[in-house]
DNA sequence: ATAATATGGTTTGATATCAAACTATCTTGC
DNA sequence: GCAAGATAGTTTGATATCAAACCATATTAT
């Protein structure tokens, strides 16, 4: 065993990568829930490297945009619209509140809640930010290319199915 | 303000589910990067949830197949293959081991170094896994339907231009 | 040979997320 | 009206992940 393992790892160690990619395509080849994963999180983290050059956290896109559409919403409909868990809203309306960039006042008519709303701030932010989606957004759809259209579509019944 | 508010709030409460869709759809309708990301947690909750059934980690699937593939390998080779940094193998191959789904042994050739090798209840529970895994995949082949090799297709270039 | 460097695995720290428990307030049913 | 239940937001606890620091061991270069 002992000998045996060695001249394997001496093995590996040249053909490593050439192997890898075998051992992955034999397993995975054909997986759709494997490529989706990768391929979301490579498209994750090219974003969030393009926002985070900017000193943004990634999460902030989806809520500044949404929020950018209307004067005021609550956090609980925040939480609806960008389909995150209330709980994780807190700690970012924190930060973008800590950062100049949402006002949030407690609502007259209801002491357990408030609203949220963009300041300026918050606004050309989100102009910031949507100018690096868009870029990026331009180059997934680059990569699809003629298949865009056929992808989305596929895309959006996953979502529906499965949700 | 207020008044405006509470309406525009009474207003919700009827059509939120209605308004919820609009927006998001009016914002992020064409935007691959959003459906991406939407359907990949569609399906991955899904999977978690029928392998959760059977008391197992969503991540183990995949640490327990490609083990299945060979005798033994080392946790780096592990994180490369499964596209998981070094230092998150190490609770999962804990997990692993106290289940006594894998063994693990001091490499003699190197003392910093171990190999990991499923024992026969890890090759069962893979097993066990692999019909989950492979009833998931049917159910997302179904919903790409004939538009699944263009799906895969663009899966994999998105993986390979941003990774 | 030995000093410098690289490597394998773990630890620690930061982040993001969900879910369940909790507090304070609102609404309902009677 | 008031008690019982629902709801808004936060807190806490669990999980999963990456990245950087770290230690021990190997490898390399001189």
């Amino acid at each position: 065993m002992t000998g045996k393992l060695s001249v394997e790892r001496a093995n590996d160690a040249r053909a490593s990568s050439r192997d890898t990619q075998d051992l992955i395509s034999s397993i995975f080849q054909n997986r759709i829930g494997y490529h989706l994963r990768v391929a979301q999180e490579a498209s994750f983290q090219t974003f969030a490297k393009a926002t985070g050059g900017a000193d943004l956290k990634p999460g902030w896109y989806a809520l500044l945009t949404v929020l950018a559409q209307r004067d005021s919403m609550t956090p609980s409909e925040l939480s609806r619209i960008c389909g995150r868990d209330r709980s994780t809203l807190t700690s970012s309306l924190k930060d973008l509140a800590d950062r100049g960039l949402i006002d949030r006042q407690l609502n007259p008519d209801d002491q357990r809640s408030y609203s949220v709303r963009l300041t300026e701030d918050g606004r050309s932010m989100q102009e910031r930010l949507q100018v690096i989606a868009d870029a990026h957004d331009r180059l997934l759809e680059e990569i699809a290319g003629e298949d865009k259209k056929v992808f989305l579509s596929v895309l959006a019944r996953l979502s529906a199915v499965l949700s």
